[in-house]
DNA sequence: CATAGACCTTCCAGCAGGTGGAAGCTCAAG
DNA sequence: CTTGAGCTTCCACCTGCTGGAAGGTCTATG
């Protein structure tokens, strides 16, 4: 299978299957013609690259759970270690994101929005007042 | 000021300060000695840029907002609309991580985690089975 | 058989937003 | 006077791609 349709079958566009293959996350055959011709297993891979980054997983723990994806001798529990230290990450990030979104809109509300040069936002962001 | 001082009043690395002068966010006046001296001014903008960057405005945001900041005759209503804006990808990003959240929740939980070779998450990631 | 256009190849550059380190100057304390 | 911290510039590197140039290949049509 040509880099074209592996694109498309694993939504991932064929550049970056290329980068996938550069940093040596995957190594498909090559046809008489030099194309690179992906095997089913390759497809594979780069389903499981596409969910696993778009889970946010980092290209590193990718390539991880690969290795660990390739050893049948491989404990459950190393995977689930890696994939819950990432669901810490994303508990994290949207405490985050949920911090941020209550001062934001608090400056937002605050702010009349028409021609007055004053501004709460500006205000707020600039620390002469304190949001917290 | 020295950027020592600077760095530890506005909350950012003396890199990044620098950093931020190379792509022309503020530029801080030089004491005889070479050494970069900054005003109270410097140090707002520093404050300002440390807060928003936080906020998750991109460095191009910053630099509208710290024009409008120095602008005043900007119109209140110019911030709001990029607040505003900002609000909004807050809210998508929230919305994308509880999705994956949820999904790897889902993976985790079903993942026995011990010594066995076979493991829901690896499944789950190589879509073998579908997870929607 | 020629040619057009879609596909493939490699390589090189660049994006955001910094971070790390080397080489060298300066300043303050003892 | 020396030592060590702090400052300077410059250059390379990081993640995770993405775009483009220059060129080879495949397929369909005339």
């Amino acid at each position: 299978m040509n880099i074209g349709d592996a694109a498309e079958r694993s939504g991932l566009p064929a550049k970056t299957i290329r980068y996938y293959e550069d940093i040596g996350l995957l190594k498909p055959d090559r046809a008489g013609n030099g194309y690179r011709d992906y095997s089913t297993a390759d497809l594979h891979r780069l389903r499981f690259l596409q969910r696993a980054r778009s889970l946010g997983f980092s290209v590193e723990e990718c390539r991880q759970l690969l290795s660990l994806y390739g050893d049948t001798r491989r404990e459950s529990a190393d995977v689930k270690a890696i994939a819950t230290a990432k669901l810490d990450d994303i508990d994290r990030k949207i405490r985050e994101l949920t911090g941020l979104q209550v001062m934001l809109r608090q400056l937002v509300d605050s702010c009349h929005g028409d021609h007055r040069p004053d501004c709460p936002i500006i205000d707020g962001l600039s620390g002469r007042h304190d949001l917290h």
